[in-house]
DNA sequence: CCTACCGATCGGTAGG
DNA sequence: CCTACCGATCGGTAGG
């Protein structure tokens, strides 16, 4: 918060009061919640400034007042999406369960992560549109999630517990098809975000070919 | 204009010479070509005319002369992606192999294709873009190929070989997976084409969890 | 007369 | 936070 300077008498024009500072933090929240929308259904390209601002009933040069341009607003998405999703695997790894039940909710947790506040395209939105810092830093973070993914596999695979696939592969295989959501998820569609992300963790930990040992249709009473 | 005076006996104005024409369906064939690859790198918002046509050494006004619309041309790069990749699931099926061998043939294939012909993002592209009744085409076109799929899936499951996961919620998931290699794949990266859809069959069809019975390292010799 | 374009510019709209 | 604009660039089309 504030830094080192108290305002003393007299307001500094770098230093607005608490109460300012915060209605303008949540402006920029609902800005940036309409642009995830907006870029989620017609992209970085296909998306004006006016389209974000319009169902804010502001014009598009006020904007300008949040953020300093457009992709500023693109990488500030990105970010939050990276955000959560690798607060979600913290919070998962933090749990020490064994890396296939880990996989398992972690998946669970980003399908609802990106479904519920991200419409579906979190991370799948395009950061190449981003200028080489902005994009640097997006990458960083993607990158920070991707390797924890990877990291969890590649436990798996030490401890007996998954077959040696390439980490790398398998770990684009479990992105791509939870970024292509997006594509297809509609919330008045049958499946709710939970039960999507528990039947990509179960195609992904078990496949889909059904078990030498187990019958094709009658419980074997395993479980 | 002259309309009821004919020109003479021979040469309709209206069909060019054999040479001409198809000297005209290359020079397409190039242009669609250049479309796939900018489309697929900074999507159709992101890509104007001049980006198409500069690399043919053209100028933006000439592709007008071969195709009506910007859209036109993101309509026909969709259409010729989603016949490669039918025309790849009929091959695939017309062999009457059991229902796992098609599948995992079917996403080699289609990785294939979408890698070596499409840059990555053959079904990728973003077809809201188009209006309304050639965004209709493609999508009839891609639900064709969804359900191929999501066919090939249901017969699995019926003869006892896959699971009883949701068909639709598996399609999407493999087609997220394929789809999303566009955003990654580098040619100068380690995995083939080849590689990427082995992996990805074999992901999809025994998932990363080791078999119960199976060693975790040393080989059981079934193989 | 036709083909395969070009140079220039149209009306609109983008980010800022 | 809006109005009034700018430099540039967009998709598309004119005449030759």
């Amino acid at each position: 918060m504030s830094k080192e300077v108290r305002t003393g008498r007299r307001s500094e024009p770098r230093q607005p009061s608490p109460h300012v500072a915060r209605k303008r933090t949540l402006k920029r929240h609902l800005i940036l919640e309409s642009a995830v929308r907006a870029f989620a259904a017609r992209g970085f390209y296909g998306t004006s400034m006016d389209d974000i601002a319009e169902e804010l009933h502001l014009t598009r040069g006020s904007l300008y007042y949040y953020f300093r341009d457009k992709e500023e607003i693109l990488a500030l998405c990105h970010l939050a999406a990276l955000e959560a999703v690798l607060d979600a695997a913290e919070r998962v790894r933090g749990a020490c369960l064994p890396p296939d039940e880990t996989l398992r909710r972690l998946v669970v947790e980003h399908v609802r992560i990106q479904v519920d506040k991200f419409h579906g395209t979190a991370l799948a939105l395009e950061f190449d549109a981003l200028e080489p810092k902005a994009r640097a830093t997006v990458v960083a973070a993607r990158d920070r999630y991707e390797e924890t993914l990877r990291e969890i596999l590649a436990e798996g695979i030490a401890a007996g517990l998954f077959r040696p696939v390439d980490p790398k592969l398998a770990t684009f295989a479990i992105f791509g098809a939870i970024n292509w959501i997006g594509r297809w998820y509609r919330a008045s569609g049958p499946s709710s975000p939970e039960e999507i992300g528990t039947q990509f963790a179960e195609i992904f930990l078990d496949g889909l070919r059904a078990q030498p040992g187990a019958a094709p249709s009658g419980g074997s009473g395993q479980r």
